[in-house]
DNA sequence: TGCATTAATGACTTAAAAGTCATTAATTAT
DNA sequence: ATAATTAATGACTTTTAAGTCATTAATGCA
């Protein structure tokens, strides 16, 4: 062993980003009230107190984790979407695709289940989410919509509630995994569900007869 | 004024159903963890003693609300899906609508937010909603969609992501209104989302030329 | 009409977790 | 090497809301 064994280290820079990695998962977990500091402090291998060092209160150590979570993925997101011209039929297969895999490669699934939680009681985070996430996206797809329309690739109709028939299906199997996850195995497969909707979203459940009638 | 004027009066029936009202309400506002019995008492009209007459514990109020909010609603979902053996294509524009009238009458909104909220807390919950609530009702469309597909009417494919197909973006519909509701104007009209995402899950957003490519 | 029952209460105790701070020691600068 | 700086800590106080209980009085019954 070396000589010396330091009780602990100073990490000025490396620490913050640590503690809001822990933060994360244990709100994720439990919900803004039900998440213990001193729980945070331990996965975090620092004391409750060193908490308060980087963050003034428990809400202030919430913000940055629910502000976190948001730059890196939303650039993904929006540099998907509006970096390909091709016709809206190979778009959508795509971004839902490409949506699946966010959904299990970062904790975006956590993040939105805490937000839609407690967003009463953090307005300024809701609005947060809405202005900087949820717009932005919905917008992205909104657009690229309403230009597949102007080519008439695609039927009329309020083009951000035609993104939402787009969207709403994986988010729907996303909170159904993240609700469910503990108490059941008969999830969605939400590349299944990517893939499968894709087809549905573009081209109907039902099958096209050629006359009308019976 | 009579010449009695009591300082309270004895409701054993009827007080627990108060309680349960007033409960819900502070409960989908500010979570499990946030609510406080106090307010849960002052909205019922009663002590917060008074709740420990007819609930054990926090957790046992916020297990009957939960509960509460399940028999009517599912009821009638239930009763509207079985109850009619009308083509695919009739069926699905019917239960959209119908969900929008029971998502802007009802507080299933705030219910689901709550199960989602809190899953993680209320494992025995999230068992409950999954068992007797999300998968009868999946189960039923899902039935739906297989009679559908044996009849030749709807597409192959997983019937249970087809159901979710259909069910999503009415549900992330009422979460994003649930959520970004104090925060923005600018929410999703829940009727017009029933109409248009009917015609779009039916038909498809593709507007089907006659010849294949160009 | 008064007696027994018990719903309901107000004032209290308890519990748990947020938040504070004087002190310690790892690091940086001289 | 030594001093100055400050990240980090352990032990503490504070706060808040859940939960308890002896007492009160509304109601049903004899």
């Amino acid at each position: 062993m070396t000589r010396t064994d330091p009780k602990w280290q100073r990490r000025k820079t490396a620490r913050p980003g640590e503690i809001v990695a822990a933060a994360l998962d244990v709100f994720a977990e439990n919900g803004f009230a039900g998440a213990k500091l001193e729980e945070v402090a331990r996965r975090a291998g620092v004391s409750k107190a060193a908490l308060y060092v980087y963050f003034e209160t428990k809400e202030d150590l919430f913000r940055a984790v629910v502000r976190s979570a948001i730059a890196p993925d939303l650039d993904t997101i929006k540099n998907t979407a509006e970096s390909l011209d091709v016709p809206f039929a190979m778009l959508a297969p795509m971004l839902l695709a490409n949506g699946a895999a966010l959904m299990q490669t970062t904790k975006l699934p956590a993040v939105v289940k805490m937000v839609v939680g407690e967003s009463r009681n953090f307005p300024d985070l809701a609005r947060i989410w809405h202005d900087d996430v949820v717009t932005p996206i919905v917008g992205v797809l909104t657009g690229l919509v309403a230009r597949a329309q102007a080519r008439g690739e695609v039927s009329p109709g309020d083009p951000r509630l035609h993104a939402i028939s787009v969207l709403g299906p994986m988010l729907m199997a996303m909170l159904f995994r993240e609700t469910f996850g503990q108490v059941t195995d008969d999830l969605p497969d939400l590349n299944a569900m990517a893939k499968q909707h894709a087809e549905t979203v573009l081209h109907g459940l039902l099958i096209h007869t050629e006359g009308g009638k019976s």
